[in-house]
DNA sequence: CCCTGATTCGC
DNA sequence: GCGAATCAGG
């Protein structure tokens, strides 16, 4: 398939409605994958898309000096997995599934980041963790499960504690409910 | 594992 | 110009 002017239309005007390019590739006929889109994105110079304002933070040019190209179809190997085992410092900044936020007051500008701390806490905790299980903030370490149970107000509040593997902040239960899409669906 | 966009570079 | 492969991240 070629970039009519209708499909590269309809690809400017999907884009600039939100969707992704996933979703875009899929609305376009004929097998456009969403590395096409993206691809064609770029080229028409419209991957600003609607930005609230600032961070512009561009600064992500890796430029890895690696070839990139191996011309053979399916390579059998798998080159990945490079250099992880000196992991050794892990950052465990952001990213948490629920607010810890005290009472106290933090000062929260007027950052999007607001939208991470209305719906995580929902009901009831799905999962139980056994009370011989359960560690406090000052337990957890590099190889526990960081997913916060209960209210923070609370005394009960507690983490996962489970053994969380390779280097994730979480265990795979909790590893799934953090970074798995919980409605992909839509549209 | 799922997914997102970003980038590179042979074609 | 195109887009698969790859990367980096949630």
């Amino acid at each position: 398939m070629t970039w009519t002017d209708e499909r590269v239309a309809l690809l400017k005007k999907l884009w600039m409605e939100g969707l992704s390019a996933s979703q875009i590739a899929a609305e376009l006929s004929g097998g456009v994958t969403r590395n096409a889109v993206i691809g064609k994105v770029h080229r028409l110079k419209l991957s600003a898309r609607a930005k609230p304002a600032s961070v512009s933070t561009r600064a992500k040019a890796p430029r890895p000096t690696a070839p990139r190209r191996p011309t053979a179809p399916a390579s059998p190997n798998a080159p990945r997995g490079t250099a992880s085992a000196a992991a050794s410092a892990v950052s465990q900044r952001r990213s948490s599934p629920a607010p810890i936020m005290g009472a106290t007051a933090l000062k929260i500008d007027a950052d999007i980041e607001v939208e991470t701390l209305v719906e995580p806490v929902t009901k009831a905790v799905e999962l139980f963790i056994p009370p011989e299980e359960r560690i406090s903030l000052l337990q957890l370490s590099e190889k526990t499960c960081k997913w916060p149970i209960g209210d923070p107000m609370s005394s009960e509040f507690h983490f996962c504690g489970r053994a969380s593997e390779d280097g994730k902040p979480y265990c795979e239960f909790h590893s799934r409910r953090a970074y798995h899409q919980i409605d992909r669906k839509k549209r």
